[in-house]
DNA sequence: TCCATGATTCAATGATCCTTGAAATATTGA
DNA sequence: TCAATATTTCAAGGATCATTGAATCATGGA
C-alpha cells in the first residue's frame, strides 16, 4: 500500500458512519451486505449510506456487486490488511524494541 | 482505544503533512524533534506546522515537552500501538480466519 | 408495458478543514 | 531591559466534506 492510498484510507475511516460501515461488512464477511440493510441498521438515508458507500469505494476498502435488485457490499480484506501492515511499517520500522510492547500479541498473529 | 479517539486518530493521519510528522518522530524516537526542525525538514511554515502539531496532539498521538526555547515533540507509540490494534479488532474480530492470511507476519510479531 | 423496489445522482446549504501572514507569547543571552 | 530566537495564536480566505430531499436509473414481477 502507498501512501496516497493510506491517506485515503485513513480520511474514509475517519467519519462514524462509515466506520460503522465497515464493521458491519467485516462481521458480515464474504457474504455482504445490502445498501439497504446498511442504510437501515445505522439509521441514515438511502442517499446517505450511497453517498459514504461511493466514498469507502473510492478509497477501496469495499467492494460491491449487484445482485438482483440489491447491490452487495462486501469488505476488502485484502485492503484492510494492508493497512494495518501499513501502521505498523510506521510504528515498527523505526524503532520496533519500542514499538513491540505497545503492540501485545494481537489476535492475528497467534493462529499457530 | 475507543471509537471517539480512533475516528480522531483517522482524521489525524488523513492529511499528508500530518503522516509526515508522525513518520519523523517515529524515526526520531523517544528523544523527538522540534517544532522547527520539523518544519524546516518537511518544508512548510511555523505556523502551518504548528497548526498540524496542535491536531496531532489533540487526537493524542504525539505528545511535548518544552526544552529551553524549543518545543520537542515525540511520537505517542502507545497511541499508535493502539490504533494496530483497534484496526485488527475490526478486522480480525469478524472473521480471523478470513484476515489472517491478509496481515502476513507482521514485523512486530516475530521479535521472538 | 406498467408499477414497485432498491439504489444512485444531483444541486444546494451548512459545516469543517487547510493555508497564509501578521501579531502575540515565551525563553535566552547581551 | 533590549534584542533575537522559537513557537503559537489569530483572523480571513478558499477548499473540501457532510447532509438533505428531489429527481433519476436499473431491475424484476404483474
Amino acid at each position: 500500500m502507498d501512501d496516497r492510498q493510506a491517506l485515503a484510507s485513513f480520511a474514509a475511516l475517519s467519519q462514524e458512519t462509515r466506520l460503522q460501515i465497515v464493521r458491519m461488512l467485516v462481521v458480515a464477511g464474504p457474504g455482504g451486505m445490502s445498501a439497504g440493510a446498511l442504510a437501515e441498521k445505522i439509521g441514515v438515508s438511502p442517499s446517505n449510506i450511497s453517498f459514504h458507500l461511493k466514498e469507502l469505494d473510492h478509497a477501496g476498502l469495499i467492494g460491491q456487486q449487484r445482485e438482483s435488485r440489491s447491490i452487495i457490499y462486501t469488505a476488502s480484506y485484502d485492503a484492510l490488511g494492508g493497512l494495518v501492515r501499513f501502521l505498523m511499517d510506521d510504528c515498527c520500522g523505526g524503532h520496533p524494541d519500542i514499538c513491540a510492547p505497545a503492540i501485545p500479541a494481537p489476535a492475528c498473529c497467534v493462529t499457530e
